[in-house]
DNA sequence: TTAGTTCTTGACCTATCGGTCTAGAATAGC
DNA sequence: GCTATTCTAGACCGATAGGTCAAGAACTAA
């Protein structure tokens, strides 16, 4: 996963990801099939066990606007770390939806739960009044538009003062 | 360039860019040296030939808010056409700048231009009276990852419609 | 101890990759 | 009409891609 997550799908051959596994070429093929299959299994362990309890807690009843925040913050901070490799979804979402209808489902999932996660904490904020919002589901999309933009901004090589500088302009917007 | 924009570097074959371009395999390999040379020609012309001026727009001295304006509904409306390209520089950000240096810095002169582009606008914008932002270069930053979102946006099949509500959301948070 | 399973190693396979070479066809300039 | 350049067609190349096969090593359980 996080061989794919750097390099992408067809920059990683298998040599490399054996190398990085460091396990048996059999064990892999025996356990995983091919190359498509593995990445498949890569990226639904990354939405499974990381995006998604991260996509998750933006639903957390006492979340609102502090939710935002945080999810934002944590994108930045994690766009900006060591290898720049943004986010597997995203990087896929590029990449190959257009081209892998099986990736496309998992992209298209994510991007309606994100979308959904952030309906709620909008919702939420409002009822906190932390947060003023006309059309609460447009809102939601623009903060799903500006989380997608952080991958190609951070792969880009756009530093972390203004991702975090992004991500504070973003609540700001939305801000009672 | 369009069979790039559409497929990717990695994904796209010599094989299959000789039949798109329909001329010999010799005459490409006369003209352009290889297929990395291909590809950052490509790129350059789509950025002079393409974005470029769409980002020059953004400059002009009577633009202000309408050429923000333009500039999103342009590009909302251009990811929605037929095959879901999105924007070839946002595609190689993500796919190619970490391991192509001759690509990121293509790349990351152009955020650097659009994000110039969007200062300028918001500049022209408050003369007239159209907008009032506090930190004009943070919110150029943040037009800047709005523009990139629009890229996974629509690879990841966001219809029009939806991006177009992106675009309405975007303004709606800049004018006075 | 031993039988059965799992893992590892590395040789091996075919297809395709990007790229070269050559010889003929077309197209120019004069 | 002739020469020189450009273009096309397609055979060809080594390297590497993803993937298979077979045999031995290591571990597990009774």
């Amino acid at each position: 996963m996080n061989f794919f997550w750097e390099q992408g799908y067809e920059a990683a051959s298998m040599r490399d990801l054996l190398d990085a596994m460091e396990i048996g070429r059999q064990s892999l093929y025996d356990t995983f099939g091919d190359k498509h299959s593995l990445f498949l299994a890569s990226l639904k362990h990354y939405y499974e066990q990381g995006m998604g309890s991260v996509v998750a807690q933006l639903s957390a009843p006492d979340g609102g606007l502090t939710a935002i925040e945080d999810y934002f913050d944590g994108m930045a901070r994690r766009m900006s770390t060591k290898p720049y490799r943004s986010c597997l979804l995203i990087n896929s979402a590029v990449e190959l939806a257009p081209h892998d209808p099986e990736v496309a489902t998992i992209v298209s999932r994510f991007v309606k739960n994100l979308r959904k996660g952030f309906a709620k904490a909008l919702e939420v904020a409002e009822r906190k009044g932390e947060a003023r919002v006309d059309d609460r589901d447009a809102v939601a999309l623009h903060l799903t538009n500006s989380a997608m933009g952080l991958g190609p901004m951070s792969r880009a090589r756009v530093p972390y003062k203004d991702l975090k500088l992004v991500a504070e302009q973003i609540l700001k917007n939305i801000r009672a």
